[in-house]
DNA sequence: CCGCGTCAATACGGCAGCGTATGGAGGACA
DNA sequence: TGTCCTCCATACGCTGCCGTATTGACGCGG
């Protein structure tokens, strides 16, 4: 007998397939196979599908409303500093998930509304740190949302390497977004 | 012995599903139940549903291509005033098709192509409207990334009613990405 | 040793969806 | 009328996937 699976083994190989092939690629028998058990397994775990697929919500969201944030945070003290480690460091993540989780908020009310809750709390943050560096309050805002928006946007660019969108938004892009 | 149906409409059908529901609803027998035939019919204009996927994507570089463009260049003649129809249009645009043809791409290669040429095309015209409004030739290309990348981005939004993200575009981000 | 709880394997039946084969309907033309 | 072509309806068999039921394996404690 190998060592018993948890819960958690299961969401995170669920997330690891929304991720890589969209949410129609999580499916209880291969997830069991990626897993090396059988479906017996999941159902003594889980009552259905949509009980993995909740709690995978559940998961992410935890994660996401908090990781970036934090991340940032504790490598990078003014606001400057904190804006552009945020660049950098979402300019060379690895998108999939992120977008994966747009794909299945833009079909389903739930997941939209975690989603949303989670864009909110990101944006304050952007916001906030535009707010710290002199930029006038009545721009602040819509700043901080076209960013953001920008940011999300380059997961599902078809145009332009990853590391030459990164390098000129560093250079050129985030200094006219803090200019005062 | 309803009005025969010829292969367009089954393309349209078919991308009609996918920006409602995605790539997993264009279901054969689903289109046909759409359309009031039944699958008889899609097989006699169709190999099989790789066919229809094909033609699918054929049918939105065509028409993705040139759509935004010609649109904006009937209705507005100096760059200054195209760019705001640009980011009138875009903003208020309902983007679920575009979406769905990204998150496909992000998962097919041969669909990811074509939608990167789609990219480069708009990207390319973006560039022009910035360059031709004396956004120096240094800052050009970035700023119409990043402003192509919002813009692509703002489809998969959980934050803001989308009147008002058009009307601070207008007003507050057009102007900052237009300054020389 | 036995009982219990945790975890997992397997068999089963049902449904959605696919592609193939076959026959039907309607229209145009000789 | 018969033939041909275009288009479509239906039946069929197969596969993937789901959830349920049943049984087995293992570890722990009394």
């Amino acid at each position: 007998m190998k060592d018993s699976l948890d819960r958690s083994a299961w969401v995170s190989a669920g997330l690891a397939a929304l991720a890589d092939k969209g949410l129609d690629a999580v499916r209880v028998e291969r997830l069991a196979a990626d897993l090396n058990v059988t479906k017996g397994s999941f159902y003594w775990h889980f009552r259905d599908r949509g009980d993995l697929l909740a709690m995978m919500v559940e998961a992410w969201r935890t994660s996401a409303t908090t990781d970036i944030i934090t991340r940032v945070e504790a490598k990078a003290s003014d606001p400057a500093d904190r804006l552009k480690t945020l660049f950098a460091t979402v300019l060379r993540a690895d998108g999939r998930l992120e977008m994966a989780m747009r794909d299945w908020a833009a079909r389903d009310a739930g997941v939209g509304a975690v989603v949303a809750e989670t864009d909110a709390r990101r944006v304050a943050y952007v916001e906030a740190l535009f707010a710290s560096i002199g930029v006038p309050a009545a721009e602040a805002g819509a700043r901080a949302r076209f960013t953001y928006q920008a940011l999300i946007g380059q997961f599902r660019m078809g145009v332009g390497a990853a590391e030459d969108r990164a390098r000129e938004a560093l250079e050129i892009i985030l200094p006219l977004m803090s200019r005062p």
